[in-house]
DNA sequence: CGGCCCCGCGTTTTT
DNA sequence: CGCGGGGCCG
């Protein structure tokens, strides 16, 4: 037995090994927390002779899940791996919930409704009141409702408590019937998975009971992270037997603007008497001095679990800190740091990361990774399922399930067109709000039907119910792809997008392949695993509508250089990391730095970029930045002086920067040859100064590098690459960096690609463009390119070396 | 019903 | 600046 545990360290084992009561491990960046978890769950089934359908262990990705219940194969083999009660909170939740629906007024077949569901619902809501969407934007009327159910108010409640806010009277109203209209749609938006569940159990004992009966011992991964009602239906599962293990880190809570509640960590003790403690204080990850300049900023916040990490691994290189005059430059120092370091080391793009505050970071570094001819990846774009067509084809879906899905139907009632205009359908909106039903009911009724619309209507209107019902009959002989196929090509999808050769619709017929392809493999992985026989469209549903975190480890990705928010980049772990944009009005977020709660949230954003870094940090912060069409002046962030200064190197502008390169013109704006410490500015004197010293901007004419690009990366084909693996669909969408483009010095012309006629190039934020016409070679070639938006023919005129023509901007 | 123009806004987003 | 949304026109 004890052979199990014997590659742990005795904090680690400690925390395995205490099962008696409940116990909070507090765990470090990179200090092994889901190892901990894995085998605390392995020791549970050999030392303990659990049931593996009697442990219970809640993470918030479907990623950790997948990965834990991976890794606990590898200790106690699949089978009883596979029988681990383990997911997400919200897929967990929703399994129970589809068994006991009936009993909170719903049917199994419920649909969950997405944020963009719960925002249109809103919005129609506050249509049907007449309210001033100036005073009661429905955005943040959701976000309001969202908040509630976090902090488990319901609707009736919500004019009692501190979020209600009284000058906005009528957003209680908009609660109710937002609530009234998602029971009649028999449909629940992703916070109601957590408040129907703490329904179910606080109000209905004996199902209460059959659940804490089941769950013997329970585990929750990233504890920081709950929010209120998380944290209430775990209490109300294990408060008797008080068999729970949480894990997480107090500093890595970087969610609360989800409603991740920080104090559920601190108070943890004060729910379960006899808590015990365990800290696993060794980071395994990062160099020393990684650790110990992320220790030194994360010990200025207040509010925090004292421990004291450290690491046993080489000193390493301390984090690096380096100005740029611009957002330009910062750029071009990240990517001449990562050719440098790579060619030092050795190591692959995908070693790098480059982590910013915001999304709109990302480009300067794009066009700058582009110019030489460095792989990238981005992550944390639209997913897969956001995607019209997608979208389109799953509301089909979900309206055969559930035909009071309101939301749904409305999205595809008309799509393809079918000649039921708006008018038609507020009519039914309308009628089904007066008598109480959903729009489908109305439909459905022959009376109301003719009553309401036009006779030409109503035929249009059945016709389509019975499109409609012709499918839900055969819901329960076909499977999820047979159907699900089936109701691609009759709904009249797929002929909207056939033969048509806008680049727009070429697009959405390869991510409707790659679809179709994911929903047959998802059919095929399911049957074979269990002994379910029959997989439904329904059963699609449940796994789609709560799947955003997609795989995105697949060979292709392990070669590119990341770029990423600092959010998604929780939980990986890079050799080199940069972090980008530490200014003032970036890092920390102006939204955040008005109270000391939201900058220590930012402080701890900033901890948890760093920690990332195995051997390498670096820090940028550009003193200028473009932005909203201006170039706009930024102090150093505050942060910056968080940082032990002895763990803190200076970098040196490694060059001048060439004028050619700047093409906003920065080092030639007044202030920016300007040293920092010289005005006034207390903090930043030390290592200040130097930028301005060593004689930077002095070589202005110099050049830097090669602004000869290696032409546009081919793109490939289709946009979203090749059928998934499994059943999720990829989301991380790679911009092709030409065929093992090197960073080549000599700008080889047509190296990489060659455009050619009916080629697709796909930008991530710019869209396609469709190659349509190539005429020409070499200097002399014209390609005529379509293309949807200003920045994909910006991009183009930037980096081809060829002669754009505006083709169609269709 | 689709296309065009003007206006307003601009943080992070595991489900 | 670039985008999404709403309003208006053809």
């Amino acid at each position: 037995m004890d052979e199990l545990l014997k590659s742990l360290n005795d904090s680690q084992r400690a925390a395995v090994e205490y099962c008696d009561g409940a116990s909070l491990v507090v765990a470090g960046a990179g200090s092994g927390k889901t190892r901990v978890l894995t085998y605390k769950i392995a020791w549970l089934l050999k030392a303990h002779g659990l049931q593996p359908w009697h442990i219970l262990a809640l993470t918030f990705t479907n990623k950790a899940a997948r990965e834990m219940r991976q890794r606990i194969a590898g200790l106690v083999g699949e089978e009883e791996a596979r029988r681990l009660r383990m997911g997400t909170f919200h897929s967990v939740f929703a399994r129970i919930l589809r068994v006991e629906a009936l009993t909170l007024g719903y049917t199994s077949q419920f649909t969950i409704y997405d944020q963009n569901d719960a925002r249109s619902l809103v919005k129609s809501i506050c249509r049907e009141m007449e309210l001033d969407d100036k005073k009661y934007k429905p955005n943040d009327i959701a976000d309001v409702i969202s908040q509630c159910k976090n902090h488990l108010v319901l609707a009736e409640d919500f004019e009692h408590c501190s979020l209600f806010d009284s000058s906005r009277p009528h957003e209680a109203e908009v609660f109710r019937r937002y609530q009234a209209r998602c029971k009649s749609a028999n449909a629940m938006d992703f916070d109601d998975l957590l408040v129907n569940t703490w329904l179910l159990f606080s109000q209905h004992e004996d199902i209460r009971r059959k659940y804490v009966e089941l769950f013997h011992f329970v585990l929750v991964d990233e504890y920081q992270d709950t929010n209120h009602a998380q944290q209430q239906i775990i209490y109300l599962l294990t408060k008797e037997r008080q068999c729970i293990c949480v894990v997480g880190d107090d500093a890595q809570s970087i969610y609360s603007f989800r409603g991740a509640n920080i104090e559920n960590m601190l108070n943890f003790q004060s729910l379960y008497n006899d808590t015990r403690i365990f800290k696993l204080e060794q980071n395994y990850r990062s160099t020393q001095y990684i650790v110990q300049a992320a220790d030194s900023l994360i010990k200025k916040n207040q509010q925090q679990i004292p421990k004291d990490v450290y690491s046993e691994n080489a000193h390493g290189e301390r984090p690096i800190l380096k100005y740029a005059t611009s957002d330009k430059e910062e750029a071009s120092i990240v990517c001449s740091d990562i050719e440098r370091i790579r060619s030092k080391e050795q190591c692959s793009y995908g070693d790098f990361a480059i982590l910013y505050r915001t999304n709109s970071q990302s480009r300067a570094f794009e066009e700058q990774l582009r110019k030489n001819g460095i792989p990238y990846t981005i992550y944390g774009g639209l997913s897969f399922y956001q995607r019209k067509e997608i979208k389109d084809i799953i509301a089909y879906y979900r309206v055969v399930v559930n035909p009071n899905d309101e939301e749904a139907l409305r999205r595809i009632i008309n799509y393809p067109a079918r000649g039921i205009g708006d008018t038609t359908v507020r009519k039914i909106a309308d009628s089904a709000l007066a008598n109480g039903i959903s729009p489908w009911q109305v439909i459905e009724s022959p009376q109301l039907l003719t009553q309401v619309v036009s006779k030409a209507a109503a035929g249009k209107l059945q016709a389509f119910a019975s499109l409609i019902r012709l499918w839900q009959s055969r819901l329960h002989a076909e499977d999820a792809y047979t159907l699900g196929r089936a109701i691609i090509e009759e709904s009249g999808i797929a002929r909207e997008l056939m033969g048509s050769s806008n680049p727009e619709d070429i697009s959405r017929r390869e991510n409707l392949d790659a679809f179709i392809s994911g929903l047959r493999d998802f059919v095929t992985a399911e049957a074979e695993d269990e002994r379910q026989p029959h997989i439904g469209l329904g059963d699609f549903l449940q796994e789609v509508a709560l799947l955003t975190d997609l795989d995105s480890d697949d060979d292709a990705t392990q070669q590119k250089v990341s770029l990423m928010t600092i959010h998604s980049a929780k939980g990986l772990e890079f050799s080199t990391v940069f972090i980008v944009g530490l200014e003032e009005n970036i890092f920390p977020s102006p939204m955040s730095a008005t109270s000391l709660k939201g900058l220590e949230e930012e402080r701890r954003l900033l901890y948890v970029a760093i920690t990332r870094a195995e051997h390498h940090c670096i820090i940028t912060c550009a003193e200028n930045r473009f932005r909203y069409g201006r170039m706009e002046h930024d102090e150093p962030s505050r942060f910056i002086k968080d940082i032990d200064p002895s763990l803190l190197t200076i970098g040196r502008p490694r060059k001048a920067f060439s004028a050619d390169d700047d093409a906003f013109g920065a080092s030639r704006l007044p202030w920016a040859r300007k040293p920092y410490g010289s005005s006034a500015n207390t903090g930043y004197g030390a290592g200040r100064g130097s930028s301005a010293n060593t004689g930077y901007g002095a070589g202005r004419g110099s050049s830097y590098g090669s602004t000869a690009n290696t032409g546009y990366g081919a793109g490939r084909g289709s946009s979203y690459g090749s059928p998934m693996p499994g059943p999720n669909f990829r989301r991380v969408q790679s911009v092709p960096s030409g065929e093992g483009s090197r960073p080549s010095p000599t700008p080889s012309r047509g190296g990489g690609s060659t455009l050619q006629e009916g080629m697709t190039i796909e930008h991530q934020r710019f869209g396609i463009g469709r190659v349509v016409k190539v005429e020409g070679s070499g200097e002399n070639t014209k390609a005529t390119i379509n293309f949807r938006t200003t920045g994909m023919k910006q991009l183009l005129l930037r980096f081809a070396k060829y002669t754009i023509i505006e083709g169609d901007r269709d």
